[in-house]
RNA sequence: UCCCCGGUAGCUCAGUCGGUAGAGCAAGUGACUGUUAAUCACUGGGUCCGUGGUUCGAGUCCGCGCCGGGGAGCCA
């Protein structure tokens, strides 16, 4: 109802707020100079009940079904993505357009709807709201080859119009799954008292090892400046250098680790290996923290704890999301999640892993030998049979490792980590960094890298060094282990592959 | 990049022995209905991925290419 006061509880919205995409958001309080007649509402808050019967309000969305009743009136599903759930509109057959326009109504219409917050008398809802105005905002043109039919479609298909997937249930939901958790994870570490460092995206460093990296030049394509010697040369390109995207913020970050204790970064990141898994992408988001006075299982702790805390956010935030995920996805993702917060993860030698893969009973394709780096199958047995739950896996030879991993006492291993998740796979990659020149610098001899492009990876070293550990975690893959989607190409809004960058 | 599988209506798929195209859903129209994956009837809808070949004749068989899926490697 349009009651004084009322509207002062919610801002209020113009044309401009409209355009920029903000009436549905509900931030408390007045907006200097901004007018208009009637709040607008999210669905969300409706069928939360935090709009009392009775009142009359507008929401705004784009309408998933329409069915007509000779009883004189049409339901219409309206969905605005601010919940799982679309809110059932009633448009009774004396609007002025409903002959004209609303009977038209199909898949995607975009709507303006105004009216009053009423009991359901059907089954389905709760609530539902009662039409005196409905707006077309914007018509679908030709509903027969619109992409997005009220109807399961394959994600295969989905990504091939993936500026319109977000509009079905499942990628609509993995969006608010990842926001949901890209937040849980800033407020982890903002409350542990982590500092968020922006790394670099564009770096010079040709050898992080992680992976091939996408060159970044401005350099004419077609007839580049040469070297005497007939080489590209890069002295003439736009850094005076040869330079790529980043393949990870971790060499960056502990530089600030080493002044502010602890940090992470979480962006993007990029590689450019010919992958072709359900597992990989080109562009990728990773979150990684950096812990100063901290070992190898202050490390897997800090590990153990972020996934506990997003876990349970997930829990807590995007209950409605979920259980669309265990009804259509997967039906073990809820009580998957459960079960990782409320039990300790597994830790786990490698040296322990190699033994009890060797007594397995099972043939394995790979066969097992100390030194190996662990195959899909070796990871896959340890995680979905052995042990049932994620497994922290540590202290890997130093052969299968990267040079800045912290050397072990024996000589032999390095203070590495991996956090497997049943079903998934690697979700976290990390380590105690090796904190000593001494050994940093044979490490790099013995692996044929040049010292001089470390230099100042070398000075952390050199100046106040202390032993600190690190660890990266894929975020698509995060999302897929919690929703059960199992290619990350559709938890990503729009996939970056081999051969393939639309949209 | 390697191995295996696939590409037919807007979508999901069937298509026998090589003989010229089918279903469900979606869409349109109508009937019915406080409906909700609505139901029922009718109607429209096809570059059978592309290309070359075999054949009287190719969705079907063969070569090459492109795209997609599953697995492997690389890794997060």
């Amino acid at each position: 109802m349009d009651q004084p006061g009322q509207n002062a509880a919610f801002r209020k919205i113009s044309g401009a707020d409209l355009a920029n995409g903000m009436g549905s958001s509900l931030l408390p309080g007045p907006m200097p100079g901004v007018e208009c007649s009637m709040p607008v509402h999210t669905i969300a808050t409706i069928l939360n009940s935090q709009v009392s019967l009775g009142c009359r309000i507008t929401v705004q969305g784009w309408v998933r079904t329409r069915r007509d009743s000779k009883a004189g009136l049409s339901f219409i599903a309206l969905h605005d993505g601010s919940c799982f759930d679309a809110l059932q509109v009633i448009a009774p057959n004396d609007l002025p357009n409903y002959l004209s326009e609303v009977v038209h109504l199909t898949a995607g219409c975009a709507l303006r709807v105004s009216g009053e917050v009423v009991a359901s008398s059907g089954k389905g809802q709760a609530v539902e709201l009662h039409a005196d105005q409905i707006d077309v905002a914007g018509w679908v043109e030709d509903p027969e080859t619109y992409p997005i039919a009220p109807k399961p479609h394959s994600f295969e298909y989905l990504r091939t119009v993936a500026h319109l997937r977000p509009r079905t249930n499942s990628i609509g939901a993995v969006a608010r799954v990842r926001h949901c958790l890209a937040q849980a994870i800033q407020r982890f570490f903002h409350e542990q008292g982590y500092l968020w460092v922006h790394t670099p995206i564009i770096t010079a460093s040709d050898c992080e090892g992680a992976g091939e990296l996408f060159r970044v030049s401005t350099l004419d394509r077609v007839n580049p400046p040469r070297t005497v010697e007939g080489h590209i040369d890069f002295e003439q390109d736009f850094f005076g250098r040869e330079t790529f995207l980043t393949v990870s913020g971790q060499l960056n970050v502990e530089a600030y680790c080493l002044a502010l204790s602890k940090v992470y970064t979480f962006g993007p990141t990029f590689r450019a290996e010919n992958s072709n898994t359900s597992r990989h992408l080109a562009e990728f988001w990773m979150v990684e923290p950096e812990t100063a006075f901290a070992d190898l299982h202050a490390n897997a702790n800090l590990a153990e704890a972020l996934l506990k805390f997003i876990f349970q956010a997930m829990l807590e935030e995007r209950a409605d999301d979920l259980s669309f995920f265990a009804q259509r996805i997967d039906k073990t993702c809820i009580q998957r999640l459960e079960q990782v917060v409320n039990s300790p993860f597994e830790r786990m030698a490698y040296n322990e892993a190699i033994r009890i893969l060797e007594q397995a009973d099972r043939p394995f394709e790979f066969p097992i030998q100390w030194g190996m780096d662990l195959q899909s199958e070796h990871e896959r047995y340890l995680a979905d049979d052995y042990v049932g739950r994620p497994l922290i896996l540590m202290n890997y030879p130093k052969k299968i490792k990267s040079f800045y991993m912290r050397l072990n006492d024996d000589g032999q291993t390095v203070a590495a980590m991996d956090v497997l998740a049943p079903g998934i796979g690697e979700i976290i990659g990390g380590s105690q960094r090796e904190e000593r020149l001494d050994v940093l610098d044979a490490r790099l001899d013995e692996l044929g890298m040049s010292k001089t492009a470390y230099n100042w990876y070398r000075d952390l070293r050199r100046y106040g060094s202390v032993p600190h550990a690190g660890f990266g975690l894929g975020f698509e893959r995060t999302i897929s282990y919690v929703t059960g989607m199992s290619n990350v190409r559709d938890v990503i809004p729009f996939p970056r592959t081999p051969r393939s960058a639309d949209f």
